[in-house]
DNA sequence: TGCGTTTTCGAAATCGATTAAGTAACTACG
DNA sequence: CGTAGTTACTTAATCGATTTCGAAAACGCA
């Protein structure tokens, strides 16, 4: 590898001048600098990205923090989506992104030690249990954070506006002649709470009422729970005509019992999912759903965090909510009077 | 950040003592090395791992190069699952994993600049074009490589056993009594080569002719090029019984071309997919597929690359093979004599 | 006691880069 | 001409850890 020293010895200048023309210092000549720059290029050097960071304290480089259960970490479309985005736009800025976890071999480490360890200049936190210590513990660090789907106080968040989508989804479904709409809604987090309140606001703004049995309690990303719940709704002797999933693909599992029991979508079951994953726009018919900017998210997480990290002075935390879109798909039957 | 120094001005001993104690050198007082990662431990001293890669020259960091085209990225399970496991592996081991891409910030770096420039101690590569020159001068540099389902010379690989599975496929369908079997495949790649080659010679050793038109040509992880593709063999006047798609997720184009020319899986054709992701194991039918070890093949890649990394004298390149498991699914009709 | 050996620890160099402080040499100006 | 200011560069310290070499102390044995 070649190293400053060696660039400054076929220049017969000092690994000072070296630095400083390199980083474009105003105290070097420029024809210095640019002779410089010039053996440098030609010698194929590339700053060690190691040493760079013990000196100024800063590694440029980004952790993520997943979770490892296989129900929503990687595997599940929304959260590979984000850290694409995450990565990309980290990238743009100079900044690579590593994994944190608990435990690097064989000492035992919570996040927090983790991301301190390999000097990690900020954490993108998504897709944990935010009610863990460990996470809790990073959270309220020195180190700085932006969490995704999820407020903590005085720290930045990124957020998908599941109110607004929910609203919007139960509109157009109610646009569509439905009064009778089920939900199946996810584990209790902080996302399911907002999508079941604004549900339930969303009708009652509609002068729907929706007794308790419409109100379904399923998992995210899981069909078996989904076919379950759905089973349950189709035996109730008042069923709805609609029936909202907790995502798209625990949607499959309200696919399945709907057609085992002969019943046709859109035609005998209105259905929407949420999430707008690939999958959903495959499937025929094609699924009604609300597509959430995964891209957009990530995105914004990433560059929030690269403003903390590289203005900390004059940063304030932000809850930054970002929009989704409707994918009106195929999946809900008009059954106004008349059509 | 509590640091060697720290520890040593707190045991008034020096700093190499203390980094002797905390390595166990032998060269250390048993009592004393005791009492000084007493101290650490209760000071809460964590090794920077940004100075000892410096002064080490192994960063305890590995890269992962995966491309990020939509089509084949992380939104494929198939290779989530290989980055996920691949991470734990290496994690047992004391690794971490870091992205690796072009252009870093605004310099434009290829992938083996980038992989030096952050010390990655070697790089583990999958799903990315193999003939990109790019990726042919990581595979050559003193970087230590794993790749993922190719070979390049000299260097260790593993391998997904896309013949075996593709004969164990095939040869289930044959003992249910099919003998016109036709097969969409993928682009073509060198798992696609392996799969069409194990095909055929299957075929053949079954005794089978298989038409020319029975093999299509579709495209990966996408349900249109296999809808076209089915709808193409669905027009032959001496219809297939059985279709074998390119992966679990294009075949969602084909069960809609059969939904839509009202044709039921498997009663009215017969079907299967490769890979084994969670959506076929959830659709009804049940898909039969041919489930590749992802989980195997991360773990096993980690493992080759640290071996190299930890032991480069004792090395020697392989190329590991992993099973995968035939999911016999319901998607296969019995169509023998008699059933 | 004397000399070789072992044990235990420290001083200092090192990894590659950055930067504060210092130093020539040169310029400007009254 | 002398002083102040500018320009262009160097010296040396520093980040946090590791490791070679050396040295003092303790020990062993005749």
């Amino acid at each position: 590898m070649v190293t400053i020293t060696d660039i400054a010895q076929r220049c017969n200048v000092s690994r000072a001048t070296v630095s400083k023309a390199l980083n474009g210092h105003s105290d070097i000549n420029a024809e210095t600098a640019a002779h410089i720059r010039q053996v440098a290029k030609e010698m194929g050097y590339l700053p060690n990205a190691t040493a760079r960071a013990l000196k100024l304290g800063r590694s440029h480089n980004i952790g993520v923090l997943f979770v490892d259960k296989t129900s929503s970490g990687l595997s599940h479309e929304y959260f590979s989506r984000i850290l694409e985005s995450v990565k990309q736009e980290a990238e743009r800025s100079g900044y690579d992104i590593t994994f944190i976890s608990r435990d690097i071999g064989t000492l035992p480490m919570d996040y927090y030690e983790h991301a301190k360890y390999r000097n990690c200049d900020g954490v993108i936190i998504a897709s944990v249990d935010f009610t863990d210590p460990a996470v809790i513990k990073l959270v309220n660090s020195d180190i700085p954070t932006v969490t995704l789907d999820y407020v903590f106080d005085s720290r930045s968040a990124v957020l998908s506006d599941n109110v607004a989508g929910m609203a919007e989804l139960v509109r157009f479904v109610y646009g569509k002649g439905h009064r009778k709409i089920a939900f199946i809604h996810g584990e209790p987090t902080s996302v399911t709470q907002k999508r079941l309140a604004s549900f339930h606001k969303t009708c009652a703004e509609l002068g729907l009422t929706i007794p308790e049995a419409y109100i379904e309690a399923g998992t995210f990303h899981d069909p078996k729970a989904s076919g379950l719940a759905t089973r349950r709704l189709l035996a109730l002797k008042d069923r709805p005509t609609c029936i909202l999933y907790p995502d798209d693909f625990s949607f499959i599992g309200g696919m399945n019992e709907l057609e085992r029991q002969g019943l046709s979508i859109p035609k005998d079951m209105s259905v929407a999912g949420y999430d707008g994953i690939l999958l959903s726009q495959v499937l025929r018919p094609r699924l009604t759903t609300y597509r959430q900017d995964a891209e957009a998210m990530g995105r914004e997480a990433a560059k929030q965090l690269v403003e903390i990290i590289e203005r900390p002075k004059e940063w304030i935390p932000r809850q930054v909510m970002i929009p989704g879109s409707l994918l009106t798909g195929d999946t809900i039957r008009d059954i106004r009077q008349g059509f």
